[in-house]
DNA sequence: TTGTTTTGGGAATGATTGTTCCCAAAAGAT
DNA sequence: ATCTTTTGGGAACAATCATTCCCAAAACAA
């Protein structure tokens, strides 16, 4: 038996960020082939093809961010802290990244969500997903005493998410570092 | 000589449905073709070619967009409640759309702003014009004494942008009017 | 009528799309 | 050595892509 040659997650770590810097329709499989350095054999016998291709690489960043943003959940000593790390985080990955590309699962959202069921599920796991994790930390947050429990934590939790995206769509035409700080500091406003 | 039998503005109107719809990359010129009922030579003579038919159909959409969110700076009593009122107004737009299109300026920053130099700019353009309706209305509820001048009202403007644009981009897979009502709720406590 | 202009039909372009297939080379196992 | 499996090269596919072109029909003005 030959051994495996190519690396399967590192070929997915590329067509990801090929996928995520120019999206699925802008992406064609010569983009790829060039790409992950794949002959088209080993490419279509281990991706079966492009949307098969397309939503592993999305289902991969999925898992990927999801797992980085529960990592702040414990900064900060109290939950108005914690929030505050969460957006922080958000913002300063989108204004990291010099290709400006944005959310991957947003920029998939906005260009594909409504033609595909799937990807609209994942779309909408993701953001449920984050929602929770602002959501667990505010309620923490509420028991402790730290933040009024006059709003419902379930509303507020999808505010800071729409923050969020906020940023996170800004970000592909005006990552500002300083904005965004800014529109932070006044979306904490909301637990006063 | 035979006079024009086409209608342009509808036409284009047309065109800029379906590329809201289903983006630059996903529209074809046969979708076009079909979409707005000319035939090839007549519409390669009246629009040049794709992407230019694709700008002139963005310009469309922002001139129209604009003026709407316009005719709201004048509703409302105060300028707490203008500004609730403009965020209100884009989500309704947004919600009451049954394809759930979302809005075009955004899909558009989304999709192209990173590759097409002319696209980013009208990003940019269309974003700085809607902050300056919002900083138009703070400023003056700020001299009004409605609202404290602790917030600089740039920044303020900005939140607010960035709030509309979180709504605009779930818009597209989660179109929820009464999260929505939430959410611009939460937002408007940015200004106590 | 003649002339001018707009429109549509449709053929043709060459490039690119995603995908399938065959076969030889490579690499390890026996 | 043979066997098995993985990989790459490259041809081939039909479909679609955006675009150009020619020409006849249509509609109005003179």
């Amino acid at each position: 038996m030959r051994t495996k040659e190519f690396n399967e997650d590192e070929a997915l770590e590329k067509a990801m960020q090929l996928f995520w810097l120019k999206g699925y329709n802008g992406t064609s499989m010569q983009d790829l082939l060039d790409g992950l350095g794949l002959s088209r054999s080993t490419l279509y016998r281990a991706y079966i093809d492009k949307h098969s291709l397309f939503l592993k690489a999305l289902g991969h960043y999925q898992q990927f961010s999801s797992s980085e943003i529960k990592k702040v959940i414990n900064e900060g000593d109290t939950a108005k802290e914690t929030v505050k790390k969460l957006l922080e985080f958000i913002a300063e990955v989108v204004v990291q990244d010099q290709q400006h590309k944005g959310c991957f699962m947003l920029n998939s959202e906005i260009e594909l969500s409504l033609h595909d069921k799937v990807v609209h599920d994942m779309v909408v796991n993701s953001d449920q997903d984050i929602e929770d994790v602002f959501y667990h930390v505010l309620t923490k947050g509420q028991k402790r005493g730290e933040i009024s429990k006059a709003e419902d934590a379930r509303a507020m939790a999808k505010f800071f998410l729409n923050t969020a995206k906020g940023i996170r769509a800004t970000a592909k035409s005006n990552p500002d570092k300083k904005v965004f700080k800014d529109i932070i500091a006044l979306a904490i406003k909301a637990l006063n």
